[in-house]
DNA sequence: CATGAATGAGTCTTCATTCAT
DNA sequence: TATGAATGAAGACTCATTCAT
């Protein structure tokens, strides 16, 4: 009745635990039905990592795609991809996780599918990143190593962010696009009055209350 | 004695597919004995898993240590760091994944003395920006998020680096300490004539020969 | 109604993979309908093979019985038991079959009815061939033995014969009553002017178009 | 350690329910170990199917190639073949039933071999039909049917027979090489003087002693 | 030092069946 | 009449680990 139910409780021991580590059993226990229930819902084990894998895909290129839509400024639109990058991975942070740990678990051919998505979507950055390098926009040695060095770092706000934290959502997207516009060499204030931040949305997958052993990580994180 | 060979086709598999997908008969063939036989090198596969982590942690630690006592110098110390920090993670690759990824498959102990090692060895990037921020050599608004940002963009180098591929280790440890300098609003130049590079030693864990498919990423990846 | 359907879905699977091994969604699935509806037409998986074997055993027993009436000599009553018995397993093959093979798989009260139908029919067989050897009709040196080699024989037929292949029922029908008549040491002759040869009537259980790889032999047969 | 006892676990489970309604536990406690250990000596549960039928399919051909070599006579090589076949099914009778039912539990790749196996070994009857024919010796309308007929009717002895019942195994055999040549058309006494019988082996596959209630016929039989 | 044999608990998945709708 | 949802038990198979040799 409740895919969603079914997802959130995957993600949230997906997470924790990692895909493999987890049971069909726990899953079902985690999502308060019956192990064999389960498979009503998802043909299997794999498609439901994949399932919960794609639609975070989806959402960042969704989002990513507006973002390079609302300005022809190579600094906005970069802007727009790491403020969304961050938003969407702060607010669906297990989610995130997982599809940033789980895609090793995944068989040929939902790998192939899930990793040419995740790509295409690294590609907006580099063509942001190529095109701003071109353009004289930005001050960049190498825009590979640039593009990975923005993207880790964002992706990195999956590993640590906590909602309700010291800092609030638009503080650590706004952090972080500063940080981006160091990295390119460009100086903040030319985002002054430019409109980069988009709504972000929980999705489905993404487990409301994180349970407390979620955070691996010790007493130093944020 | 061959506690390294068996240590290295830990790291190739843990790496590859997770600690938890990897058998332990799988664990014996890749190392070239019979699973039994591996008892007598390694207790068990957790304990061979905490060895990993720990062996790469001190090795972390200690040379962050080493870079610490190079310098007074705020800037210099990080961009000890830094390079210390690329350079491991560039050559142990493998290993340095498998102590990102795998620390949750630990139980209780090893986690706890695992994760008080990691922790202790991040407080060495969070002193000296905070030394660096107090001294005004620093421009940093927030020393957390920064400290944040830096460790999850070097230790990104993980995911992609590729030993042989189009730049080589100091181009790629330079790079990054710029790119540590810009974060911190610190002219690159301030650190010439320093010398913070050391020498990066391969681990005992760390495969010679990385097999291909080692790589999930797909085409973009650097 | 559609029982009918039903049946012959079953038998369809049964014949092919074995009762045991033909799941209930398998048979909706074949029935066109769903594997619950399913419950509204039969009790349970077992009482549908019960339901198939009952209708094949009795089928036969009518028959057997129809043509021990039909005359009062041995060797015309014998020709009516193989040609009947041959008629209704070629006609009823995947019928016949289940009948045959499908009976261990049922619990101990149908088994010990329908295992007691088929010592019934097969008794027929027993009976004519004992009076025909008492009463010097045939030439045979073991009344038990030849019964059973006769209905192995004969019930074979279910394992080969292929409607449409390169000999009619009637002929196959003939060769096999010719075939017994050699075996209980009689001319074929003495049948002369008999008319043993009764309509064989399809089963309501019977599939009318044979799926090609319902037939697991190899070339040799038929 | 004895390959054997698993193998006559096997027969004796797959004999009285069938391959598809025996379990990998249930096997195991047959055998008297663990059914993880089961798994050691043989590779999977199909694949001990396999052998078992290879076994028997090979003791047959072995045979009955011999047999062939006995006489140039068609007489005598159809009474060797007849013999053979009849003494193979009666001592190993549960193994030759499993090698008759079960053909179908196979996969593709292990049915495509022994079903070739089969065709070739009955293709031996077939050979002996043909030239018996050509040459004038026997006295067949249609060798196809024939030799349908004959190795149904013998392989049937594996349907009924028991040790130790009320017949020794020899008179069996000398009674389907005298039902054999009745549906040849030759008269036994062609055969006196000609030594056609083999020693019988017993298949490793083969139980020793039979539990009762591998017998599922009724009273009628034998 | 090395290994084949052994196992209880676990894996994911399918089973036949029931029941509310 | 018909079905999607639900489930406890069972399916085949693999697991990490121990131990006698």
């Amino acid at each position: 009745m409740d895919l969603g139910r079914v997802q959130r409780a995957a993600v949230n021991l997906f997470a924790t635990k990692g895909f493999a580590a987890t049971g069909i059993r726990e899953l079902g226990a985690e999502a308060g039905i019956n192990s064999a229930t389960l498979y009503h819902y998802v043909g299997s084990k794999e498609s439901l990592l994949a399932l919960i894998i794609r639609s975070c895909l989806t959402e960042l290129t969704d989002a990513g795609t507006r973002a390079m839509r609302c300005s022809a400024d190579p600094v906005v639109q970069l802007a727009g991809l790491v403020s969304s990058h961050v938003g969407i991975t702060a607010v669906n942070q297990l989610t995130a996780r997982v599809a940033e740990y789980e895609m090793r678990a995944l068989t040929e051919v939902n790998r192939a599918e899930l990793q040419a998505m995740r790509d295409e979507y690294e590609m907006l950055f580099g063509q942001v990143l190529e095109r701003g390098h071109r353009v004289g926009s930005f001050e960049i040695e190498d825009t590979t190593m640039c593009r990975l060095a923005i993207l880790e770092m964002c992706t990195g706000v999956a590993h640590w962010y906590r909602p309700g934290g010291r800092l609030g959502l638009e503080e650590v997207q706004r952090y972080f696009v500063g940080a981006a516009c160091r990295l390119i060499g460009v100086d903040r204030s030319e985002l002054d009055g430019a409109d980069y931040l988009q709504e972000v949305r929980r999705l489905d997958s993404e487990p409301a209350a994180h349970s407390a052993d979620v955070w691996g990580t010790g007493t130093l994180a944020y």
